[in-house]
DNA sequence: GTTGAGCGTT
């Protein structure tokens, strides 16, 4: 029969174990500092990345954690997912994906393709009107915000509430 | 300081 085959599949719902785990339903607050000072409480982490969304610059709520060691990352796992920070509640799985995917363009790059005997175009226009033979310059699609260190958000794991009473 | 669900930019 089929028998248990399937064990490296390693789907959205069962994930593989591995060293980096996937943080999600953060705060869009809350910082690779105070996720690194959480998550390094079960074993040496490697990296955290906040991942930020390219158009805003500002945390799309979600995270990556690298341990340095799958134990840790299962410990941190079992440990923080249902954690509260920044007043939401946090689910903690292993990583579908390893590495942050590969750049793109943003622009797609096939060749233009329409009905030739129409006018209803099948997909790509040209790219706004000038050239059609694909992409000239991409116009900085992965604009950073120009936002800098905001040091009163990286003194301490939840500033909001432990700054109360502090000052 | 939107939420909710959400697997990735250098």
């Amino acid at each position: 029969p089929m028998s248990n085959r399937r064990r490296h599949v390693g789907s959205r719902d069962n994930p593989n174990p591995s060293r980096c785990l996937g943080v999600f339903g953060l705060s869009i607050y809350t910082t690779e500092q105070q996720l690194h000072h959480i998550f390094s409480k079960y074993g040496p982490v490697e990296r955290v990345q906040v991942v930020i969304d390219a158009k805003t610059g500002r945390s799309r709520g979600f995270s990556f954690v690298y341990f340095e060691s799958t134990e840790d990352a299962k410990a941190a796992k079992e440990q923080c997912t249902g954690m509260e920070i920044d007043g939401r509640r946090i689910r903690v799985d292993y990583s579908i994906t390893q590495r942050a995917h590969t750049p793109t363009p943003g622009i797609y790059m096939g060749k233009p393709t329409y009905s030739p005997n129409s006018s209803d175009f099948g997909g790509y226009r040209g790219g706004g009107g000038s050239g059609g033979g694909g992409y000239r310059r991409s116009p900085s699609p992965y604009y950073r915000s120009r936002r800098r260190y905001d040091r009163s958000r990286s003194r301490s794991y939840s500033p909001r509430y432990e700054a109360r009473g502090i000052g």
